[in-house]
RNA sequence: GCUGGCGUAGCUCAGACGGCCAGAGCAGCUGAUUUGUAAUCAGCAGGUCGUGGGUUCGAGUCCCACCGCCAGCUCCA
């Protein structure tokens, strides 16, 4: 029987029914074939040794394209597996997925995986790849199944829990195998082990069975696999400049921040450069908040725990909060985790009115949490940190264009910190929630709507939302293409109601407002963390803590150095002299390593002409005999803040 | 919190098997040098070897506990 694909191009293939995804590919090319990794037919992915016996769409998936790496990683996976199996005899394995740039595999083992025995399975692997195996499809009953695996309990539970994405539909189950040894998997793999041109293993470490911290702890493998050396070095090459922009290093190196130990885990200190970089930071938020209608609000860091059980964070986040301090009477005071309660007793300060509303509060609100010590993490997840935070008290009819004002807000501020790639995330009703379904509805509706009209590219993550609303999470791409997650817009039911917030409207009736929780930078410090990784240390110059260097040339230029930099200082430029004894080679140097963006040299032709050599972070070619007047203006303008508002 | 790894000067690192006064480079200080675009030379100073116990004639090296850091899990701004 002659079948008939159609493929993504368009063009029709036929062919004699059992012929396999590779004979077509290659039929098509050679250089297709050998990129080949497997087969989409309608929407189902088959081995490339399938035999097919179907017509219908048809897409060759190559090695090139994430599907196709996807593949390569899984099988990748199942040799590591073989691998541990050989080299760790008693060891059972669970599960091996591939994951973004690589893949892991969990093992039930006594023995936690060391460096060594990376090695030692590393090359085990390329034993294995070498010999070039091929993977081996068969279905069985789910009783055999059980039979096959009978020594490998988290298989067991795999087969057993009727999982079709893990194993297969129906009543039958699939497993591959190669060589003796068997996994079960839906496949699909890579024809044979020897397609896999670059795996690497990276790290060991524990996980949870099941990612439930309750169930048995087993030993995970990372790795990683690609279609050719050079994507495998290029990768490498990511994650080295990944750890070279790594705040945690910068942020000490720069003299910008630190986290003295004495201090405890979690809790940092900001240096005068990294103030500076801060202020600028918080100059900028007031000013947006300002145009954006807030009104600057100020709050203790701690209150009683009685606020803290009306607002319901002792029911709903107390895990998170520091113990309590016994004063006085036997009060209990809590610092604080959030800055909502504060704000919303500024609310309730007095009968408000529809006339009020909307009430934008802001804050750059100090607070505590908790976190577990094993989730720290540098400025990016800290004890202690600052929200930029604010909480807007409206009508359920103004709720639409406070959020779509709120998510211009969130983008104008990412924009003017250098972002232009934005992604967000709505989350919506989750199975326990509060208030009014239908409000529920009318929020999630806004949110969506408003990201539609800011043109934000979304993603619904249904039934995450918080128990007291929907939310917006806006992440962004940095420069080396990591996604971070900054700001976010919440919309809240629980705290008015928790609190009996009200306010009256036309009609004399008391209602109850909704409220907006935002946050546009989310935590300061981690915004400066990002920040810091985003532009690799090198700020821009609007940011820059010191902007300009000036360095004479020889002892008899430092006068001349003074006067550049008191022009520069006049037209608001931060700036540093450099007059030590070192060669100029030493100067450029040491202000290059500092990420200056400007460097200024001045020497004898400068002190007779009025002008500067001028040189740049991240250019290689100085200028010389820049007239000073003029660089002096135009360094000014470009470290104004930038403004990316509307209008 | 869990699993594993790690902790020697401000930073980056040396310090087999436990054994004379714990080393280097950079940074710092002092002096010399006055230099036109990514490291001038010399000298000096700097360490409770994360903290506390223990084993030992003797501990930076071995054992235990705690603290902190790193990777991941879980959780999250």
């Amino acid at each position: 029987m002659t079948l008939r694909w159609e493929l993504p191009d368009g063009s029709f293939r036929t062919g004699e029914s059992g012929i396999t995804g590779q004979d077509l590919a290659g039929a098509i090319g050679p250089g297709l074939a050998r990129a080949a990794v497997a087969v989409e037919l309608d929407g189902e992915l088959l081995d490339l040794g399938r035999p097919l016996h179907t017509s219908g769409k048809l897409r060759i998936i190559t090695d090139r394209t994430e599907e196709g790496r996807d593949i390569l990683r899984h099988s990748a996976a199942h040799v590591l597996a073989q691998a541990v199996l050989d080299l760790f005899p008693g060891s059972t394995f669970a599960i091996g997925p591939p994951i973004e740039d690589g893949f892991y595999y969990d093992f039930g083992i006594d023995h936690p995986f060391l460096p060594e025995d990376l090695s030692r399975l590393e090359e085990r692997m390329e034993e294995l790849i070498a010999a070039d195996q091929p993977f081996i499809r068969r279905s069985m009953s789910r009783a055999e199944a059980l039979e096959v695996f009978q020594s490998h309990p988290f298989k067991l539970e795999i087969i057993e829990s009727v999982d079709p994405s893990e194993v297969a539909e129906g009543e039958e189950v699939t497993v591959y195998s190669n060589n003796g040894f068997v996994d079960l998997c839906r496949g699909p793999h890579v024809p044979s082990t020897g397609r896999l041109k670059a795996v690497k293993l990276l790290r060991s470490s524990g996980a949870y069975w099941r990612g439930d911290e309750n169930r048995p702890q087993l030993q995970r493998i990372y790795g990683t696999a690609w279609e050719s050396r050079r994507s495998l070095k290029d990768y490498l090459h990511r994650l080295e400049e990944a750890e070279r922009r790594d705040h945690r290093k910068l942020g000490p190196a720069l003299d910008l921040f630190s986290f003295p130990r004495q201090l405890g885990a979690g809790l940092m200190v900001w240096h005068p450069k990294g103030g500076m970089v801060r202020k600028l930071m918080e100059d900028h938020s007031r000013k947006l908040h300002e145009h954006f209608g807030f009104e600057f609000v100020f709050s203790p860091h701690l209150a009683r725990s009685q606020l803290w059980e009306t607002s319901g964070h002792l029911d709903f986040y107390s895990e998170n909060m520091y113990p309590p301090m016994v004063l006085d009477g036997g009060d209990q005071y809590l610092v604080k985790p959030m800055n909502c309660p504060f704000h919303v007793l500024i609310y309730r300060s007095r009968g408000r009115s529809y006339r009020d509303l909307p009430i934008r509060l802001s804050e750059l609100g100090g607070v505590y949490r908790y976190e577990r010590s094993g989730v720290i993490h540098g400025a990016l997840r800290a004890r202690g940190f600052t929200q930029d935070d604010s909480h807007t008290f409206c009508t359920r009819q103004q709720l639409p264009a406070e959020l779509d004002m709120h998510l211009l807000f969130v983008l104008s501020w990412l924009r003017d910190f250098g972002f232009s790639e934005f992604e967000a995330d709505l989350s919506t009703r989750p199975d326990k929630f509060v208030g009014d379904p239908q409000l529920w509805e009318v929020a999630e509706e806004a949110l969506l709507r408003s990201l539609q009209k800011g043109g934000v590219s979304h993603r619904v993550a249904e039934g995450e939302g918080a128990f007291y609303g929907p939310k917006i999470d806006v992440h962004v791409r940095d420069t080396i293409g990591r996604r971070w997650q900054m700001s976010t817009i919440q919309v809240d039911f629980a705290l008015p109601d928790n609190f009996g917030l009200e306010y009256a409207d036309t009609d004399n009736v008391f209602r109850r407002p909704v409220m907006i929780h935002s946050a546009k930078a989310g935590s300061i410090e981690r915004f400066f963390g990002v920040l810091v990784e985003h532009y690799a240390g090198a700020f821009p110059l609007w940011l820059a803590p010191i902007q300009v260097t000036v360095s004479p040339v020889a002892d008899r230029h430092s006068d001349y150095a003074r006067q550049v930099a008191e022009k520069l200082e006049s037209v608001g430029l931060r700036v540093r002299v450099d007059a030590s004894s070192d060669r100029l080679g030493e100067k450029i140097r040491r202000a290059m390593t500092a990420k200056h963006p400007v460097v200024m040299v001045v020497g004898d032709q400068d002190v007779k002409n009025a002008t500067v050599g001028l040189r740049r972070f991240g250019e290689t070619q100085e200028k010389r005999a820049v007239p000073l007047p003029e660089i002096a203006a135009a360094l000014a303008e470009e470290a104004l803040p930038p403004n990316s508002l509307p209008g």
